[in-house]
DNA sequence: CGGCTCATTGATGTAGCTCAAGCCTGGTGG
DNA sequence: CCACCAGGCTTGAGCTACATCAATGAGCCG
């Protein structure tokens, strides 16, 4: 993890060209609050596999994301856990009420955060109800997201998981191609077999399988280690039904 | 379904011994909010399989739950419903920010509501800001709850499924004897084994199976159709793990 | 080059699905 | 009051998708 206090004058630098500040949590601050917001920040990365949020582990982080993939698990104490969803930047990541619930969060890539200190956001939510409605927003969009993920888990086959899988991360990596009825797309998996498995409930041999069968079957084809292209991305929608 | 239109000066009686007013949303209104509200709010019994809110149906109604039980589901274009989610008096029903998601609600039992017109309720939270913590908090729940509920999908076996459901039923109808670490618990089961088998994302066969083994292995006993007995309820517990 | 980790592939086992037949329970009508 | 029927639940027999166990291959780094 390496560190670099935010200068307060350099805002501009910062902020400016930061997702966060369009399309994320801080889009709805005044410059005034977006100032004082920024003397408060660190900016920092964090290496693969650190935790950020975990009960137990005693880490709270709360920062708007800036860079990479973080997943969000939920543990059983037989020890195989569950990647109940994925964050991409600029999501806001961390509990805004963290007396509640018991997700962890932990980086699955190299992951560059604007952090908050915790309090500052609860400071920032009564003063600016603007931002209260966005982190409500949030939660209702990953509820909805929580909900249809359920459908996936509950309902369909492992090659229809895989297929769900990609269009996921596919909407999420470049979504204007996503979108679009036809046509292919390149989408980097920000995953490992090993996680892709534990976020669909199924082994990882199953994965690798249902990989090849996709392949087999002219859906997709390989482009390079983690990088693959739906070679039609409306058939592959179809296939999830 | 039978509408009484609500009293302005009943205020206390149909506010007075109402579990929202104590647990659920309305427990943050002042006396003059909640009045203003009661003018606006219908009383309404809906037999089960009635459609409250339905994106496609033009349903959308917001309202407390005073008595029964709502079943959340999600649809495919397939046919098969998976069902993500139960409501209890005195949950608040609806969505808040009704432009996001396409979860639908049907009654799973007779359901009786508190009703408010469409757009009130922005209005009450524009004016009553603990109203809108309230309904950002419920939301941070369901969305802990929805998470949850993934492990019990993506991780779980039948039994263990069918195991974790009592448990939630448990909870929900009697918390104090379902908390204790011991002691039978008596549970109504408020779902057709068709619905608990869409809940739980196996086949109804498979759920009676279940129900049979856990009885045959002496963890719940039939008290009558539709009312069961958990023997004990660590042991219950145990095994969801 | 050897020793990692990660992914693929094959062979076999099994939980849960499918198909199909009873069986209660409650309602309806003679 | 009983006979009948319909809908929900249970049980059985076989099948299939996925898990498990095990071996091999492909990139990567010391």
């Amino acid at each position: 993890m390496t560190k670099e206090p935010s200068d307060i004058k350099a805002l501009p630098e910062i902020c400016k060209s930061c997702e966060a500040r369009h399309k994320g949590i801080c889009s709805n601050l005044s410059d005034q609050d977006l100032l004082f917001l920024s003397t408060q920040t660190t900016i920092a990365t964090y290496d693969k596999g650190t935790v950020l949020v975990s009960e137990d582990a005693g880490r709270d982080i709360h920062a708007n994301i800036l860079k990479g993939v973080v997943k969000l698990t939920k543990s059983q104490r037989n020890g195989d856990d569950q990647i109940v969803g994925l964050q991409f930047a600029p999501d806001f990541l961390g509990r805004p009420l963290s007396d509640i619930g018991s997700t962890n969060a932990v980086t699955a890539s190299e992951v560059r955060l604007c952090e908050f200190p915790k309090g500052v956001l609860d400071d920032m939510m009564a003063r600016s109800p603007g931002l209260k409605d966005l982190l409500f927003r949030q939660a209702i969009i990953e509820l909805e997201e929580a909900r249809e993920w359920m459908l996936t888990l509950g309902r369909r086959t492992a090659k229809q998981k895989v297929a769900a899988f990609l269009l996921l991360v596919a909407d999420q990596s470049d979504p204007e191609a996503a979108q679009a009825a036809t046509g292919p797309v390149d989408v980097p998996i920000p995953l490992s077999r090993a996680e892709v498995a534990e976020f669909l409930g199924i082994k990882i041999e199953t994965v690798s399988r249902s990989f090849t069968t996709l392949r087999e079957e002219g859906m997709i084809q390989d482009r390079a280690p983690r990088l693959i292209t739906i070679v039609d991305i409306a058939a592959l929608r179809d296939l999830v039904a």
